[in-house]
DNA sequence: CCAGTGACTGGCACTACGTGTCACTCGACT
DNA sequence: AGTCGAGTGACACGTAGTGCCAGTCACTGG
């Protein structure tokens, strides 16, 4: 029935989405997810390799944003503001897409099978950072450990801007990375 | 036939490991696991709740020896170096059984499905370390990033230990936190 | 000695995830 | 009109994991 294919792809997003609100990861089937996208369940694992994958999938997007930010950094500004900078502008795209992404890591933050797969992902994307920051002439144990420091941070100032949208996500990022200054400076 | 019941887990466990390793985990089946155990592939779930959870066996007491000796440290020591007082006592338990934690750290290394539940072990006992910390009086936020922290620099001197075991883990432990000092000093 | 109890196990049926394969549709391009 | 490729439907299949029931073994009190 549908044409484009990209089109079908948004369908069983959403509709994954809707239906791991409405009843839980587990609760929930491919067939189920398909038949409310209006494909066939085959159909949903030719745009996904798995049930949990139909959620990660802007994550590609999102770490070729943040080592490209790493990359064209100033070059005077040690690791860690290097990184804070990037969060800043990639934090953007979750600001963005709030609808999105707050329903999104709900789900994920209660789902240990999503949970799993979330951490995956941050970690390969730590990675990718601590390799940009090699590149900038980072030492290399160096760079591993800032990029798992700043990525703690992010997390955490991401966490607390779902739990408390009152505020910015960027006052949040200031927040957690002068919390880890005090750490530095007091342990 | 097995009579005690911890001796059919034990026997499982040394089965999985060995066939992980010759084949692969991918291919390897639970049936085969329990074949070589000797016991049905139904008696293999009553022990492990999945085909992952059976590498995983030794993490209540890591954490409780981890949290034990935070809880334990003398009153006057920062957060960090609580943490690699703890570190530098649990991984005795790593090198003391290094014919087991070798195999085992590599087969997780490289296999995704492994590095997704070892990493969600990771977040988990990290969680309870930063809750040890705030028991002794750590502020909220700063137990969270003080426990991210230094996991990371755990992780990084475990990882360090297994490629280059000319070195003890203590040695490889102190470099990496030696590294976090600078990390905080430059950046 | 024996009946009962509880922990562990074997075996069967079943659901759901994920893969391989083939044939079909539809739009694009020549 | 004919061809080509991307996307899809449909079917068969292997494997992970669960529920259920019956059987075995060690242990205990009478």
């Amino acid at each position: 029935m549908p044409r484009s294919g990209a089109e079908a792809r948004r369908r069983l997003q959403r509709a994954a989405l809707e239906l791991y609100q409405e009843r839980g990861f587990d609760q929930t089937t491919t067939a189920e997810i398909a038949a409310r996208a209006g494909v066939n369940e085959r159909t949903f694992f030719r745009h996904f390799p798995d049930k949990r994958e139909v959620l990660f999938d802007g994550e590609a997007d999102l770490r070729a944003a943040l080592t490209q930010e790493v990359a064209d950094a100033p070059e005077d500004l040690r690791p860690l503001d290097v990184l804070l900078r990037a969060f800043r502008k990639a934090g953007r795209i979750l600001e963005d897409n709030r609808p999105f992404s707050e329903p999104r890591l709900k789900i994920i933050a209660v789902t240990p099978a999503l949970r799993e797969r979330d951490l995956a992902k941050a970690a390969s994307l730590t990675e990718a950072l601590a390799e940009a920051l090699r590149q900038r002439g980072v030492p290399d144990r160096l760079a591993g450990l800032a990029a798992h420091t700043g990525w703690a941070a992010f997390h955490q100032a991401a966490q607390a801007w779902i739990d408390d949208p009152s505020q910015s996500l960027d006052a949040h990022l200031t927040q957690a990375f002068t919390d880890l200054r005090a750490l530095s400076a007091t342990g």
